[in-house]
Formats: structure tokens, sequence, C-alpha cells
DNA sequence: TTGTAAGCGTTATCAT
DNA sequence: ATGATAACGCTTACAA
């Protein structure tokens, strides 16, 4: 009596089944190719036993682990938690599970994590944004883990990147208030430090602008985090100067929903005397008093663009999705010509 | 000649070093027990070979994997987001990795994406709520992985759950209502079907109202999801009643955010005419032409908590957490005495 | 302190 | 279609 309490195992299931473990691992991985009376007869044990596959196991087996990691800078953001809802939804279904975690917008903390990843056995690494630690693309490369840039997308990046085309999202917004007539811009801008999403943004913008002669005045120019109370002091101090400008376009929700409050607090006529637009679309910007002008990004469907592109790399497949996620003008009351 | 191109692994690290796996684990692990010089070469060995163990084959070894999985019911609330953004920041600190899933508050998708997380050999399970599954437990139990509900707490269920204790934070809330004036109640709750936490807040509002022999009237009594149309919807159909409540109790951030701007839209008085309170603190609140009285709970903490905790736990320490999470009422411009 | 070697629970390569 | 068995890469008694 060599083993009294076998715990369960696919030793145990074989041994009780009365087939091999190469069996039960066909009949697990491979239904089709085993008997019908064989498959059955291990269903039922492996029901019976309450056997769950150890995925350490098998991953050690196979050097594949089925889990994807995904380091964003934050999670709190409504359009990073709408993609992370998107992409887990959609690597589960595909068979796969996601990792998180989190680089508060610090390209050292993010190479840290996609380090401890790969430690952890991910098949491929998601990140936001084009701009990493020096080292990171090296190190995936090494260590042979494809990866993909979220929230990014220029023609170049083709194959790389999947999300909106942030410098053509901004500068298609400033086209359009250009063409109402606007001429004098200011802009609370997202603090492009580290994101050189919020740098393509502005450049968009100043693209636009360029091609009608036209530029951001240094003191109409401000940037900003994204806390609404940033989004109010910064549109106050850009309604102070004089001239003032006849339109404020805001680097995200959070300085737009900031900017438009403000603009009521200090009875500022929103689009009468200013447009304010603002980039990404909250519930919130169409439900205040004065519903806001925006660009709404499909974040979610930027997460599950993002799980299907990876996964279809990972499993060798031709891959045909989409690599852009269209970035849409909402236009609602913040927006009109300006004053005449 | 066997082995031509070696692939970099413990092997390979060890032989270059000049010792044995044993040692180079070691020096890895627990680097104390292993002298100084070979702590070094080893050291230099894996740099210079850029080595990343092996996670899969470690969790096969140990039997444990370092992972602990996380439902949610959904990704993109605020409270939920910024819990989970505490939970992935000190699991990094204690040495854990976070496995994260949504149950779109279905406790069979739930039950299924623990069971996907036992099979990825998670060593622990959090989930919200205590409301689950039925055979959840069991399941857990039989595989041995202990677990914690997050966002509930009550004398009860100490040990299990770390959270706000919700009953008692709506009983505070209702009671300084009460304590103001107010003696006719509308209420606009989060939907209690999936949801124990908001059934538990109901609870609360009654039991202190029933303590006055107060009740809500049914009219005043309604109940949604969580976006602001509702809240702005709701609103209006109670403020349409006859008599009108002089008080406004809203479960969740949105709700509460939409029923504050419908009082603007419908240019009802707030305080003077009608207090509106919500649960949650979120940015607007603070921000709107009339900020808001609410329940403050401490979502990041309970995500720390719950961390410090579980790994607790795991590691079989003496368990000195807390477990109950406060939840405080910061009181704002949007609650005063009843209009007279 | 260090080395030897037996697992850990699967999958995958051969045979049969 | 099924079975025997050698990996997979690391940890950990047990020995030295």
């Amino acid at each position: 009596m060599p083993n009294e309490a076998q715990k369960v195992g696919l030793r145990q299931v074989a041994k009780i089944a009365g087939v091999s473990t190469a069996t039960v691992s066909r009949a697990m991985n491979t239904p089709e190719i085993v008997s019908a009376e064989l498959r059955e007869r291990i269903a039922s044990v492996v029901e019976r036993l309450g056997w769950v596959p150890h995925a350490a196991a098998r991953a050690l087996a196979t050097r594949r682990s089925g889990v994807i990691g995904a380091v964003f800078p934050t999670l709190t953001h409504g359009d990073f938690a709408r993609a992370i809802e998107g992409l887990q939804d959609e690597l589960t279904h595909l068979g796969y599970t996601l990792l998180l975690a989190c680089s508060n917008y610090d390209i050292d903390q993010e190479f840290r994590q996609v380090r401890k990843f790969v430690e952890r056995g991910v098949d491929a690494i998601l990140l936001v944004g084009e701009l990493h630690h020096h080292e990171l693309k090296g190190f995936l490369v090494q260590n042979e883990r494809p990866s993909l840039n979220l929230f990014v997308y220029s023609p170049e990046t083709h194959g790389t990147s999947v999300g909106p085309d942030n410098h053509k999202a901004l500068y298609r917004l400033t086209r359009y208030l250009i063409d109402l007539g606007h001429r004098r811009f200011g802009v609370i801008a997202q603090d492009a430090a580290a994101n050189d999403r919020a740098g393509a943004r502005l450049q968009g913008i100043r693209d636009a602008l360029a091609e009608h002669g036209l530029a951001v005045r240094p003191d109409h120019s401000t940037m900003g985090q994204w806390t609404i109370r940033e989004g109010r002091e910064l549109f106050r101090r850009i309604a102070g100067q004089e001239p003032r400008p006849t339109a404020v376009i805001c680097g995200n929700a959070y300085l737009t929903v900031g900017a438009l409050l403000e603009s009521l607090s200090l009875g500022i006529g929103v689009p009468e005397e200013m447009s304010i637009v603002g980039y990404d679309d909250i519930e919130i910007m169409r439900e205040l008093p004065t519903p806001i002008t925006t660009v709404r990004v499909l974040s979610e469907m930027v997460g599950r663009r993002a799980a299907q592109c990876i996964v279809g790399r990972l499993e060798g497949r031709e891959e045909t999705t989409e690599f852009e996620c269209g970035a849409e003008i909402i236009v609602r009351a913040s927006s009109g010509p300006p004053p005449v």
C-alpha cells in the first residue's frame, strides 16, 4: 500500500478511469482524437473527483501560460477602466487570463512590472503608449514576448499598436473649431512629460492651427493632470487673460468638466462667449447644464481589439484585426461660433 | 557534445558559476544562507545571462503561485477601480501578483471566473460582497483556497470580510438627516437584487427611520443602477410627488450626481427646499455648483487591507489587520434643515 | 555551507 | 486510438 491518500491529479483520474495519463490529457485538450467511450468515462471520473488541472504544470510542459500581462498608467481613469473591462472580457472568451499592473505614469516602474510579468510567465505584454524604458523593447525581444502598445496609432505603428490616432483626433477637433470661425485658442493640455499620447494630441492642435497661420499664445496655454479642480483653475487663468480666447480645448475628460464648471461659476456664457471642447466622452459630459462637445474614444473597443490582436499573433493566425480605433467628434452645446 | 545551445536556465547559471543548481536556487530565494562569495558570483552570472526564473516551474515545485485572483462586479465604477489600484499596489509590494476578472454582477459568472482562477493556480480568491453562488464556498474549501469578501463588514463576518459596514454607514447618514429635522424621506436606492451591499444600505436607512416611527413612502422609494441619467429620472419622479420628501438619500455616487443635476434643472433649491445626500465620494461631488454631502468610503484602503489580510493568512502570520474600513460622513452644502 | 537527486503535475514523443 | 515515458525548470529533503 504505497499511496494511501492519493491527491486528485491526472494520474489518479487515469488510474480510476483505467486509462493512461496521456489519454486523459488528450481527452481534456483534444477530445476529438479520443474515442467517445473513453472520453465519457474520463469525463465522469473528472467530474466525480472534482479534478481541476494544474495550470503551472501545464505551463511548464507546454511553455505557454495562457496569461497576458497588461501595464496601465493608472486604473482609475474612465478610459483605461473601460479598456481593461473590454480586454478582460475578450481575453476570457479567447481562453486567456489577464494579469494587471499599474505604472503610475512612471516608465521605470512600468519596466519593473514588465519584468515581473515575464517571470510570471505571461505569453505577451500589453502597454499604454509608445514611450517606454529604453531597455524594455530589448528585454521583450530577448525573452520572446510579443507586445502591443495601446491607445496610440499612427500609420507607421501599424501592427504594433491599437488605439485612436491621437494626433488626427485633435487635428480634426481643432479644424472643426477653426471652421466655426475661431481664431484665438486656449489649451488646457494634459502634461505631456510622461505621456506621449497627450503630446500627440497637443501636436495635432498645433498642426491644425499652423495650417491657418495660427498658434496658441503662451498665456492661453496651460498644462494640468486630470482633476476637475485643475481644470477649473486653469480655465480661470485662461479666461482672465486679455484678450481671452474664444475656444478652449482640454486634454482629457476631467480637465474639461472642470473648465465647464468654472465657466458656470464665473458666469461666462458657453458657447456664446467661449466654446469649450474636450477629449474622451464620459457620462457627466452630456449631463452637465451645458453638455460638452468632445472626442469619443471607444476605449472598450481598444481593449477588445488588443485582446484579439495579441491572441491572434500568439496563435500564429493571419492578422485581420483593425488596429486603428476611430475617434469621433461628438458635437454638443458647449461649442459654437465665436462671439461677433 | 550533447547540448549545443543551452537555453538560459537555472542549470546553465549553475554550470557557469561553477556551483550546483541548489545553490543557485538558494542564492535567489534565501540569499542569507549562501556564502557571500558564491552569492556574488551567482548574481553576476544571472545578470550577465539575463536569466529570468520560470514562475511556472517554481509554482509546480513549491505548490504556490504567488498569484491572488480577484473578481469584481465591474471595473469601471470609481470605488472598485480605486480598490483595485490599492490592491494591486499592495500585492506587488508583498511580492504577489493580481489576477483580475469581472462578473458583471452575475453570481454564476463569478463562480465560473473563480473556477478559472483556481485552475490558474491562484493562492487565494478575493470577492465583492457576501452573496455568491451556492457552490462557491464548498468549491473553495475543497480546493483549499482561502478567500475574502470585500466592501462588506459586520461584526459577524469578522475575519472573512474587509470593507465598510454598509448598514451602519447609512444608518448614521439617516440619523444625521433625522437630527436635522427631516421626517419625509425619499430614496433612490441601487438595485439590491444582485447586490447585498445595496441591500444592507437600504436596511440601514429603514432601521434608522423605524427607530423614530418613520418609514419611506412607496411613492418616495425608487430603484436604479448607477447612471447619472437614472439618478435624474428617479429624482424627478420623487420630486413630483405630493407631498414631496424633504430629504433624498441616494444609493451610489452617480445616482446622487444625477439627482443633484436634476434638482438644478427643475429649479428646486438644494438644500433650502430639499436635501440630497449620497454614498461614496467622487471628485465631481465636491465640484458641482452645490457640493454634495456624502459618505466617504476609503476604497483604496479596502484594497490595501484586503491584500495585507489575505497575504498574512497565506503566510500563516498572526492576523492584526483591521477588517472594518470606516465610512465617514462628509457634510457639504447639499444637506440642511428641512424647509419650515 | 554546498551538492545530489527526487519530485512537482502536466504534455508530447514515440511506439504499439 | 492508446500507452509508456521522457521532458518541462525549479525547489528541497537528505547527504556530505
